[in-house]
DNA sequence: CCGAACACGGGACTTTAGTCGCAGCCTGTT
DNA sequence: AACAGGCTGCGACTAAAGTCCCGTGTTCGG
């Protein structure tokens, strides 16, 4: 029990709560654990409450029913999922899969709710989180809505490269992973790498992707 | 003042807020008036706090820096807006325009959290409103992910049909408006208007909009 | 009563995105 | 060494969306 109240002080928005709150959400946790491509649940089923990543990759998607996948998250240790379900009582509102072997901890929303009843620095915590959320929705709206593929891939390409502070991006990401998180498909990923690469802002490095102008990159994703 | 707490106990989430709260947000509220078209606050811009929109109607929109503008919503009497920036003290995520002349009451930030704090009922009203708003964000994510321009415009007629629960849509929506919410211009939503009257979906009576066959236009907006 | 502003109809065209099909290339396995 | 499976490269094609442009009806105020 100890350990999970290790993890839940590494979620960003619970890291500044009081000890007892932590072991109260410690106590009302329980471990799950899930092997690679395994569903941790299903959009639209019930909700059981939030989860907060221990161990491994979880990936948040929304899929259609003509079986495209929306990639809208994938989440590590410390942060958490179904927040929203957990918090208004509604159902999943997308599908967790595990990408690699994993372990998730689940607090339910009934639990959740009454230590949040209990501890209003605990429930201003979760609201922020809440709304932290929604503008990262909004971002991916405005993604969407107003940017085109090869500025929605410059983006991300710029983020991950940040998140491996480097010029380049270690070959994690398929061109059907880029495709599932911009709402597009591979082939039209490979096309845009391609043009990107022909115009000299990017270039392959035995399929690693190095960027060679971050300005010009910068610049596309803008638009 | 009394005023105000008629207004709030207009408000979905907090009409089960016993008397007390009512009275304290109330008399933190202050009232500001808008006329039609005028801006209420820009998107990027350091945020007051929650409004409460009590007469007229207000547009929520991004706008992107080619013109292009997104509406993310258009409120009415009883509906708040600017949540997440009062939530968590961010920029303001989007800008608010006065659609009519309108009266709205601000909250400031500090005396919600303020109030929040002692009223932990309170506190998850807002927990629950905030996973509201991100659930509506995430069905415009799949919109603008998913669906075509066909699919968008379907739902949005029969949300519209809906609303004022008849056959017929009354002309209050310009074809401008609507290629405002979902993300597209205004000769597509046209020509997409005429193709789904080409198809005997709906047709046009003295230009109002008339849904002829509500299951065929549904079956449109599944897609 | 006239003209300006606005909303709409609609044709012609370009661009962007998505689909299809197939070949090549690694990587790990038998 | 042979092979299967996953990932990629790429051309050809179609469909969807966006752009440009202009004509027309309506409304509203001067």
């Amino acid at each position: 029990m100890s350990i999970a109240v290790d993890l839940l002080r590494r979620v960003s928005y619970l890291q500044d709560q009081p000890q007892p709150v932590l072991e109260a959400l410690a106590a009302a946790a329980l471990p799950l654990t899930f092997t690679a491509g395994e569903i941790i649940f299903v959009q639209e089923e019930p909700s059981l409450g939030v989860y907060v990543v221990d161990r491994g990759e979880v990936k948040i998607s929304r899929l259609s029913r003509d079986g495209r996948e929306l990639v809208l998250h994938l989440l590590h240790t410390g942060e958490t999922f179904n927040d929203i379900a957990a918090f208004d009582g509604g159902p999943n509102p997308a599908t967790a899969t595990a990408g690699t072997d994993c372990l998730v901890w689940l607090i339910r929303r009934s639990d959740l709710k009454q230590i949040a009843m209990h501890h209003p620095g605990l429930a201003w915590a979760l609201i922020e989180s809440a709304a932290r959320r929604a503008r990262y929705l909004l971002t991916l709206v405005e993604d969407l809505g107003m940017r085109s593929v090869r500025g929605r891939l410059a983006r991300l390409l710029l983020t991950e490269a940040c998140a491996y502070n480097a010029d380049a991006i270690p070959r994690l990401l398929t061109q059907e992973d880029m495709a599932a998180r911009l709402g597009t498909v591979r082939e039209v990923v490979g096309r845009t790498l391609r043009s990107l690469a022909a115009d000299g802002i990017i270039a392959f490095d035995r399929h690693r992707i190095v960027i060679l102008d971050a300005q010009r990159l910068a610049a596309e994703a803008e638009i």
